[in-house]
DNA sequence: GGACTACATGCCTTGATGCGTACATACGCC
DNA sequence: GGCGTATGTACGCATCAAGGCATGTAGTCC
């Protein structure tokens, strides 16, 4: 997966505006008062996001409405599969020796 | 979830070291070997991911063999939970319009 | 059209990051 | 103990990203 959206969901003010826009859409004034920072660094924030294509603009009158994208979300989960896998097994694996402890003939016990 | 960890996985080499230890444990050379790096350049991501949790390490007499740690992806996995359901709950709406496209009573048809 | 609101952008500074080079350390072998 | 291999670390440098401040721009209201 593309390096930009890495890039944007590294920033805790990012991934908090996502936070937010999985809520609902809101402006820009919105998400200032949320987040607690400045106009100015939520707009370069919100720049960042749609250049990694997690969100989108529609405009309202003077307002801009930021809603969130959630394709680049589903890319990351698909880079994120084969790990889950891959924990899935093992957990498996350390369930089946929970489950059949005395079972563990292949194991090697200690002498 | 913690920003180590995500300041971790922004590295595109980081990232291809967790695939090859997804593969199977390998030590610094061959790690060294396959990203096309030098090897301080291996040893501090490498040092990056240990302070994340992402890989341990063992001793092999001179050589640290690394072994990837799937714990913190599977925080990752948890953060990325919630937008994984809405993403699935859009999929769900948009294939129930696919399939019933003329029920669209609520909808509302122009005029 | 002038004032006001909502938002974006440019410039600057500062702190973090990645890499290369050189060096230090640990281990095995003889 | 000296040497070679394997790995980590210190330092300097270049790049970059985040925030503050000032400014530009678009839209609304009167």
């Amino acid at each position: 997966m593309s390096d930009v959206i890495w890039a944007a969901l590294v920033d805790p003010h990012r991934r908090a505006v996502l936070d937010l826009l999985r809520e609902r859409d809101r402006s820009v004034t919105e998400l200032v008062d949320e987040l607690g920072v400045t106009q100015p660094t939520a707009s370069k924030h919100l720049r960042v996001l749609r250049a990694a294509g997690l969100v989108r603009v529609r405009k309202d009158a003077q307002r801009r409405i930021y809603a969130i994208d959630l394709e680049p979300i589903a890319e990351l989960d698909q880079w994120l599969a084969p790990y889950r896998r891959l924990w899935n097994d093992r957990l498996d694996i350390l369930g089946r020796h929970l489950d059949e402890p005395d079972t563990g003939a292949d194991i090697g016990k200690e002498s």
